[in-house]
RNA sequence: GGCGCAGUAGCCAAGCGGUAAGGCAAUGGUCUGCAACACCAGUACGCACCGGUUCAAAUCCGGUCUGCGCCUCCA
């Protein structure tokens, strides 16, 4: 298996830490409000890259956190004149609601940053006791960047660029030794949530939290740290200075970074009001077509979401969805015998799918290349398989199906939705009406319904009906 | 100013030295009381442009144009 690493710039061979078993860290939202759908793809990107470790039989250890307190919090508890606490504990309700309707698996561990002060306290301790970081006059603690060699090996800068970088708005405090120095805790304002330590009445810098649960969770080394590109600096190149300067071990193996959304071919803000959370997403689609979206355009790309785009990918779901919900179909009126010959030696060809899907996620994550291959185990089964196939066939080509799209986190089976009974009743009286050949009433009822927002399909499996 | 990414059919998108995957849309067909759905079949002498390397280039090198990102909170 190959991943690219962002440290080398090139793709290696995956091999972890640990035989067998895999740690992995990725960077949670900060919880201000509900998740946009920028959130959304690291989540998606990065749980089907779990999830594709665990088909290959790691045992994978996966912790993201959510960051729990921050400016932003603290500026929408002002707003809504509540506890910063209440904010965030609201919006991790949400974001959790939102991730399983993304069909994004629970972390082995979500911690939050407020309640890992006391190994934050310890690591800014080991850290200024090795020279890493001093305190300031009111109690800012700053980590001295030019003292850890490797800084900027992440982002491949260098310190001399970073600081003859042209920025207009550029805030340099009195007090830091360096203009780069970042903080590592800071000192409370008035009516802000803040902890007691060695140095003054604050709280963390954003950076330091990260350091320390994956720390505590996973321990000094891990394989793998992953997060959106836009946290590649200063994030994470903070990260491997606190950790690697703290333990004084290589933090993690390997960097994975996703590529950042764009709406409409502009990055998505607020001031441009391109700005969609998960939830509206959810008005319109089932969340899976998002996640389908997502992972139809490899993860390191841009990837630009459009309505228009939208709607193709929920089309090309539904040829997915309706193939598999063809082979149910069959299976059910189909004879309970085993493989004919012939359907073996088909079954046994379509091994080759498998074998494809597994080379595409084994080339970084290739999820664009392994959907391409779904669609062809799809054309291959549509026209594989019909009223005389056996069950057995059938059933096994639907788990192979399933497999596949499970490494996806793409569900098959869709929800029953249940209809008022009204409605029931009156596609019963089409039905009838249809078998009596009164068609003028047949479609009379089908006008009714389509008035009422419900379209009426009759397909072979039976009458189907979706929302307009 | 520095660092970096990308330009493949109407749209989306793989491929990254061996002669253009896949999807959406459009088109033609099969099925159906009709409609819709579904399924099947075609669809790029070509990979932004100009040079170069090579037996061979969408893929490598140089240049040009265009779009975008990071350097500041941001997934």
């Amino acid at each position: 298996m190959k991943v690219y690493n962002t440290l080398s710039k090139k793709k290696e061979t995956f091999t972890p830490l640990e035989e067998g078993k895999v740690k992995m860290y990725v960077c949670g939202p900060t919880v201000y409000n509900l998740i946009h759908i920028g959130n959304a793809r690291p989540m998606i990107v990065f749980d089907t890259v779990r999830r594709y470790m665990e088909y290959k039989g790691y045992e994978v250890n996966f912790v993201s956190n959510f960051t729990d307190v921050d400016d932003k919090i603290i500026k929408k508890a002002v707003e809504e004149g509540v506890s910063a606490q209440e904010i965030s504990k609201r919006y991790i309700e949400e974001c959790k609601k939102d991730m399983e309707n993304m069909n994004v698996k629970t972390a082995t561990v979500h911690p939050l940053a407020t309640e890992e002060i006391d190994g934050m306290l310890e690591m800014i301790s080991t850290l200024i006791e090795k020279g890493y970081a001093y305190s300031t006059a009111d109690g800012t603690v700053y980590f001295r960047t030019r003292k850890f060699k490797d800084y900027g090996k992440l982002s491949h800068k260098n310190l001399d660029e970073l600081q003859a970088g042209h920025r207009d708005i550029k805030v340099t405090r009195e007090d830091k030794e360096d203009a780069l120095d970042f903080v590592l805790w800071k000192p409370k304002k008035e009516g802000e949530p803040y902890w007691e330590s060695p140095w003054c009445q604050g709280r963390p810098g954003w950076h330091i939290e990260c350091s320390v649960m994956s720390k505590k969770y996973l321990g000094e080394e891990i394989d793998i740290h992953a997060g959106g590109e836009d946290l590649i600096f200063p994030h994470h190149e903070n990260e491997i200075a606190q950790s690697e300067a703290c333990n004084g071990k290589i933090f993690a193996k390997y960097w994975l970074h996703n590529g950042f959304l764009n709406i409409d071919n502009k990055k998505m803000s607020k001031s441009l009001g391109n700005f969609f959370t998960v939830r509206e997403i959810q008005e319109k689609y089932d969340l899976q077509v998002l996640r389908f979206f997502m992972l139809s355009a490899h993860y390191r790309s841009p990837l630009n979401f459009s309505a228009d785009l939208m709607e193709a990918a929920k089309n090309g779901l539904d040829r997915i969805r309706n193939s598999a919900k063809n082979l149910n179909y069959l299976s059910q009126n189909a004879k309970v015998v085993q493989m004919a010959e012939q359907e073996a030696e088909f079954w046994k060809e379509s091994d080759v799918f498998v074998t494809k899907f597994e080379s595409s996620m084994d080339d970084d994550f290739n999820t664009a290349d392994a959907i391409s291959v779904v669609f062809e185990l799809v054309k291959y089964i549509n026209t594989k398989v019909n009223e005389a196939s056996s069950k057995e066939f059938l059933d096994k080509l639907y788990q192979r199906m399933c497999l596949l799209c499970d490494i996806l986190g793409i569900i098959l089976e869709e929800k029953e939705e249940i209809l008022e009974e009204e409605i029931e009743t009156l596609i019963t009286e089409r039905q009838a009406a249809r078998k009596e050949k009164n068609f003028a009433r047949a479609d009379e009822i089908r006008d009714i319904l389509l008035k009422k927002g419900i379209i009426l399909e009759d397909t072979r499996e039976g009458v189907k009906w979706k929302k307009a």
